[in-house]
DNA sequence: TAGATTGTTAATCGATTAACAATC
DNA sequence: TAGATTGTTAATCGATTAACAATC
């Protein structure tokens, strides 16, 4: 055991690891058994120490002059992120984005699958989107609790968000992926993630209009 | 002038910087026409002294027992981001997720306005989506060399990416909102900016296996 | 063997937090 | 006036990068 199990993983490392993953795949497929950081850095425009820095996480050692078995490292990678086993998640909110991330077809290479769909308009109730079926509000509870899913996806208008993620938690949930604007309030126990479009926007803002030359002042 | 304006702003706060805008825009609704960062800061569960070094890029000074003129404050950021001038974007792949940025109401709060959408699929062009008509890549160029507009949103999957950022530059695209899990390759004065599902799903998966306390190894 | 690569320890860098004087 | 708040300077913390020994 190389690392510090106790101590939790740095965040900008964890972001960092699924394009490892990415890269890793790409060459696997392509035939190569064996890779070095230096190879997986340049391709990520990222600095070798910090890949090998990164991947000794994942617990994976590689030999000095050869590199990493890929392969290895793939497999270390799914272990590291919780991948290898699918997890279940249920996703609130079936408007547009709801329905986009219901198509995604991406996710069950990261391990999850979005088993049900909810959402409190009339109008979309009984819909078939990707082939789950949209549930009324009122069955959601008793729906996480009998399939015991522990993650939750919140795709509903900024409004509404709380009362959902209230809804989560009373049932059992204990991972909220929230992709509304609203800052959530939830017990200790429970874990959110934010996709927050509006950070990503304010960067591309600001790095434009300094790349631009206007001093956005 | 307080800060040294040469330097760039530190992502991190860049990053957190609308959610102020949120906090205070709610704040002034309700009629609150001063407002301390102690105030901000508990309702983001932050640092007030973080709060006030991040507001302190804007250039708004406050007054020590009063605090900051909300207004004041929310105009300065929307300078500081440049979102006061709404600034007009492409869009290229209308898919699903595609569809959902094109439905979505929020971007005009951005300074973002969506002005067309693209896609080289027979089956969606000429569909209207949200009041915009789907044209074909082939009119792409054209349309932003005579628009002149600096924007471009890629909702394409990852192997079409590349391609539409090679023609976003040749074309004249200055920012670039990649949406898709590919790296792109670009010229220094490109900036993009990439939102990957993975990482924050990463993060969640690591979050939430520390706190089920099934350290994924 | 020589050179490339790993992996650890140390140094640097940048962001966050603390301390505190100024002030309304 | 006293207390709350700003805003600056200093200290701390954590992540990135550099240096370098080990080794295939």
């Amino acid at each position: 055991m190389t690392s510090d199990s106790s101590r939790s993983a740095p965040h900008p490392t964890v972001k960092r690891i699924p394009a490892y993953l990415a890269v890793l795949k790409e060459l696997e497929e392509a035939g190569q058994v064996t890779v070095s950081t230096t190879d997986v850095a340049r391709r990520l425009s990222l600095n070798p120490i910090q890949v090998r820095k990164d991947l000794a996480l994942t617990g994976i050692a590689g030999r000095p002059k050869i590199g990493y078995v890929t392969a290895e490292l793939i497999a270390g990678i799914y272990d590291f992120l919780g991948w290898q086993n699918t997890k279940d998640a249920v996703l609130v909110g079936a408007g547009a984005l709801g329905t986009a991330l219901l198509g995604y077809k991406g996710f069950s290479g990261y391990g999850l699958r979005i088993t049900a769909a909810f959402d409190a308009g009339k109008r979309l109730i009984g819909k078939n989107i990707h082939g789950r079926v949209v549930q009324p509000m009122d069955e959601l509870e008793s729906f996480i609790k009998e399939t015991n899913v522990r993650i939750g996806i919140i795709t509903v208008p900024p409004e509404a968000a709380q009362e959902v993620a209230y809804q989560f938690v009373r049932a059992g949930i204990r991972g909220i992926w929230n992709f509304s604007p609203e800052k959530l309030a939830v017990p200790d126990q429970v874990v959110v993630q934010n996709e927050d479009l509006s950070a990503g926007l304010a960067l591309l803002s600001v790095k434009l209009s300094e790349k631009l030359g206007t001093t956005p002042v």
